[in-house]
DNA sequence: CACGGTATGTCAGAATGCTGACATGAGTCA
DNA sequence: TGACTCATGTCAGCATTCTGACATACCGTG
């Protein structure tokens, strides 16, 4: 439990609260999305396919935040169940551009609304005005960690 | 670019913004620690039993957001080079309570002035304003998610 | 007091992700 | 054209974390 507070204090640095709440999301995501048999990054993976058809392992890795050598590894996991297609060369350069299969895209609107369900239960306190800033606030952070 | 489908719109999807702030900032932070031969968790872990001395091994795991296996190999490694103390036997029950050594408080203040310095980093686009409204909003999203 | 229910520390094996490394292809510039 | 730089896909080895399991200790209720 807790006792006495003296030092600097953790529960009031917003980097401890912004690592929380990503934790907090990822395993309300994990529950839900386990007896889909699905975990976060093989959902995430699906997710960014449906909306920009065509990405490259690299790509899909940046936007998953692992790296292309283990979104790699999910690939051909994936690519061996059938729920994505890869050519079997390049069609130009090296970079493979990645689709879904209806299998694929079935599995993954399920697997959406699982995941809808729990952003919309993180955002049930939240005025829309809260919103919109919390949206501004994680830019505002993105934006200067990126330098 | 935006899409409107059925999934979940990446680019304005709060829990995607908020995993991508994390992912930054746990990048930034790796960055600073690694000159000090030190991994975030090994941070957190020492930042924890400064604030509140004698901390259990189950405690330390919640508060780092890892299981109390992991913080387990980690406290070992950590008393076996001397940063930190346990007792040989629970002085109640099983729970061994740790502390820094003098030689951990001087590791962990080198450490806790390079990961301030990240946050400041963090925080420099904002208005004080912003940054209370980022912590209501981070600590609304938490209280939504843990029922 | 006896009894489940809960929490802790710890060991072992499995899974997952990462770092390092290599060859290849595209773009840049002198 | 040739050299240089950068990004990509992929393989192999390593590190870290997690899952499963066990024995033990506390606490509440009956």
């Amino acid at each position: 439990m807790s006792q006495d507070d003296a030092g600097v204090d953790l529960e009031t640095s917003l980097g401890y609260l912004l690592k929380e709440a990503s934790s907090s999301l990822r395993a309300a995501m994990e529950a839900v999305l386990r007896p889909l048999g699905m975990t976060v990054t093989h959902y995430s993976c699906l997710e960014l396919l449906a909306q920009r058809p065509g990405l490259s392992n690299s790509e899909l890795a940046r936007g998953a935040f692992v790296t292309r050598q283990s979104m790699n590894v999910l690939l051909q996991a994936l690519e061996r169940d059938g729920y994505v297609t890869r050519p079997a060369e390049a069609p130009v350069g090296k970079v493979l551009p990645t689709r879904l299969t209806p299998k694929g895209r079935r599995s993954l609107a399920k697997a959406s609304a699982a995941v809808r369900s729990v952003e919309v239960r993180m955002l049930g306190g939240m005025t829309q005005a809260e919103q919109s800033a919390a949206y501004a606030s994680l830019q505002s952070m993105i934006r200067s960690l990126r330098d």
